[in-house]
DNA sequence: TCATTAAGTATGC
DNA sequence: GCATACTTAATGA
């Protein structure tokens, strides 16, 4: 594989501070693969032996019930890290990563973690903003389902996802990856029956365009009144 | 209000 | 043409 150049991470925020020399360092230890849509990186239960960076495409952070049923936790958007809680503290993954669209993904071994945070000036700092935030919007997802009527948690899901991946076209705003009814019901904790009547709801009211895997939302600020914030 | 069942249509490799 | 995605109606908790 070729070298990869160092414009990739630099604008990135846990290496925003990093000189050229740095960047060509953490680079020079990272490996690079490419995983098509719906491939797992790692999975729950696994050993942790390395760290992530999604460079290219999307994931779903995915947790198995003991009924055998998924949840989808979050999901992750170029730039960021992921199966770091990994590298912190734990030895094994808390979760699986699935590929929501074909994906490149760099990846470091866990025992460089401990070297990354005290030889990089603003990696850690970020790094904890990161999970900082993950955990708010995995609370606000929490909160959602233990309080909220259907509708409002669907229309929150997919207002989270137009703001993580979203992209213009002539219709509006869409998903910026491939999205089903069952992934929806997987975020929302209702059934892809549901999510389907839901969305055709919507369809017939204007609010969203749909095809299989693909939903542009034309009128974003209906969706904001109707999860009510 | 929503899950479940059931029975269908549409879509794409 | 088959598996997967999606739709809709009916029923009942």
């Amino acid at each position: 594989m070729a070298k990869l150049d160092e414009s990739l991470l630099s604008g990135l925020p846990p290496f925003s501070l990093l000189g050229r020399a740095q960047i060509r360092e953490i680079l020079d230890q990272a490996r690079t693969q490419r995983f098509d849509e719906g491939a797992q990186v790692f999975c729950e239960g696994m050993d942790a032996t390395h760290f992530h960076l999604l460079l290219d495409g999307y994931l779903r952070v995915v947790r198995t019930t003991p009924g055998g049923d998924q949840i989808i936790v979050l999901h992750i958007s170029p730039g960021q890290l992921f199966g770091i809680a990994a590298a912190l503290h734990r030895d094994t993954y808390p979760a699986t990563a699935v590929t929501a669209a074909e994906s490149i993904v760099l990846t470091w071994p866990s025992h460089l973690w401990e070297g990354f945070t005290s030889k990089y000036d603003g990696f850690a700092t970020e790094t904890y903003k990161t999970l900082g935030r993950r955990l708010g919007q995995i609370q606000d997802t929490m909160t959602e389902i233990a309080t909220q009527a259907v509708e409002q948690r669907v229309a929150a899901a997919i207002l989270r996802m137009v703001n993580q991946s979203g992209r213009k076209t002539d219709a509006g705003i869409e998903v910026g990856f491939p999205v089903t009814r069952q992934n929806i019901s997987d975020m929302t904790g209702t059934t892809l029956h549901t999510v389907s009547r839901t969305l055709s709801a919507w369809e017939k009211d204007g609010i969203v365009r749909s095809t299989r895997k693909h939903i542009v939302v034309t009128a974003p600020h209906r969706l904001v009144q109707l999860c009510g914030h």
